[in-house]
DNA sequence: CAGTATTTTACGGAAATCCATAATCCTAAA
DNA sequence: TTTAGGATTATGGATTTCCGTAAAATACTG
C-alpha cells in the first residue's frame, strides 16, 4: 500500500470523510493541507527529507480566505506538484464535471487519476488508489469517462479566453482591442478578435455573444 | 440534545464527515439520505408514526442520477419539508455563498440557520446545532452573514428571470418579445423589455448584456 | 367625471455588433 | 528573389442593441 499520502482539501467535514477512507485502506501515514500552497510546501519539504510522498490526493476548488495565496486552485496545485515530483502519483478529487476541465487535467496537469465526488464515490476513490498502487494506468470515475473521448479538434487558445474573460467582465469589443493594443498582445485589430469571436460562437453554437459567454461559464472554460 | 435527526447529503464522504459530528455531540439517532425525494418521504413517515424528526440538516446542491427525481433541489426541499412540519429545526449546510440565495432561503424557505461548508464549518455546525436546541434563534456563518443585512430595495420579478434566463440562452430581444407575446406575457412590447433590462443593468452596475447575464448567473440568480 | 400619476407602448437616432469581402503583411518553400 | 498560403488588418454595410423622448393606455384619486 502507499506508504506515505497528503491530501488537499479544504472542507473540514470532507477532510474528515476521507481520513476514514484512508484508514480503512490501512494508511496510517496521511497528512492533510486546507491550503494548496501549504501542501505544496509540504511536498517539497518531505523530497528535501528524503522521504517524499507518493499519493497526492487533492480537491479542485478551494475556498478564498482572508490569507493571501500564490496557488489558487487544484490545478495549479497538480501542475506545480507534477513538476517538482514527476513519479508521484495524483488523485483528483472533486464535484468538478465539466468535461473540458477534466481532460484538460489529464493531458496538461498530467493527473493519474479523476475521481467524481458523488453518491458512491468512496468505493470509487478506494479503487483509484489501488489501480495506482499496482500499475502505471490511469483511473476515471465511469460518470465522466466520456470526457476523455471528446476530440477538441478545436483548440481554444489563451487568447480566446482572454477575449471571453474580458467581455465576462462587462468590457466592450472596442475597450478589449485597446487593452490587448497596450498590454501588446498580438492580434490586437477589430477584426481579428470580431474573427475569433465568430469562430468561438461557431464551435460552441451560439446564437450571440451573450450566449456564448454563458455558454463558456458553464462549461468552466472561463 | 436532538433526538432524532436527518441528513441530506449526496456526498458519501461528505456524509461520513457530518456522521462523525453528530457523534461528537451524542447524537445517535441520526439517519442520512442521499436523495430529497428520500429523505422527504421519511420525514413524512416519522410525522405519521408520531416520531417525527426534531431536526434537518440539508445540503442545497444534489448531483442528478439515472433516476428520476420530484425534488432536485435542497432549496425545494427545505420549503416542502417546512410546509408539512412547521416547527422542525433546518439547517442549510453547504459550500453556497452567494447572498442573493442565502437571503432568500432565510425569508422564503424558512430555514433556521446556515452554516457555510468552509475551513472550520464543523465547529459552526456544532454551534448552530446548540443555538438550535436551546432557542429559537437563527444562526448563520460569520463569512456570509452580510447576506441578511442586504436589502434588495429593487425587487426583481418573475419576468426580470424570465428576461435574464432568456438571454443567457441565446434568445435575442426581439425572439423574446414573440415568446412573450405568444405567451401572453403582459409586458410584451420591445421598449418594455428595453426598459426592464436598462433597469437591471444598472442595479447590479452591468457595462452592457453580456455583463448583466455573467453576473446574474454568477450570483446564483439564473 | 375630470385630473393626475404610473405603466406600457411607440419612435428614432446613436452606438455597438455582426458578417462578408478585400487588402496587407509575414513566412516558408521553390 | 519570387511566389503561394496563411494570418492579420482594413473597410463597409446590415442588423441589433442602446437610450432618450413622447404618446397612449391604464390605474388611482378626489
Amino acid at each position: 500500500m502507499f506508504k506515505k499520502v497528503i491530501i488537499a482539501e479544504d472542507l473540514d467535514a470532507m477532510n474528515l470523510g476521507i481520513q476514514q477512507v484512508l484508514k480503512d485502506l490501512n494508511i496510517n501515514n496521511s497528512q492533510h493541507s486546507k491550503y494548496c500552497d501549504d501542501a505544496f510546501l509540504k511536498i517539497r519539504a518531505a523530497i528535501n527529507q528524503n522521504e517524499p510522498y507518493d499519493l497526492l490526493i487533492s480537491d479542485l476548488s478551494f475556498k478564498t480566505d482572508h490569507r493571501a495565496v500564490t496557488i489558487a486552485s487544484g490545478d495549479e496545485l497538480v501542475q506545480k506538484v507534477r513538476e517538482l515530483q514527476p513519479d508521484i502519483k495524483i488523485i483528483a478529487y472533486s464535484v468538478e464535471d465539466k468535461s473540458f476541465r477534466i481532460k484538460s487535467l489529464f493531458d496538461n496537469a498530467g493527473i493519474n487519476a479523476f475521481v467524481l465526488k458523488g453518491l458512491n464515490s468512496i468505493e470509487e476513490l478506494k479503487k483509484a488508489i489501488n489501480i495506482l498502487l499496482n500499475s502505471d494506468q490511469k483511473f476515471i470515475s465511469p460518470e465522466v469517462a466520456s470526457a476523455l473521448q471528446e476530440k477538441n479538434n478545436y483548440e481554444i487558445d489563451d487568447i480566446d479566453i482572454k477575449i471571453l474573460k474580458h467581455l465576462s467582465a462587462g468590457t466592450s469589443q472596442d475597450e478589449i482591442i485597446e487593452i490587448f493594443k497596450n498590454s501588446d498582445i498580438k492580434p490586437n485589430s477589430k477584426s481579428a478578435v470580431e474573427k475569433r469571436l465568430s469562430k468561438l460562437k461557431d464551435f460552441f453554437k451560439a446564437n450571440n455573444t451573450v450566449h456564448l459567454v454563458s455558454i463558456t461559464k458553464d462549461m468552466g472554460i472561463i
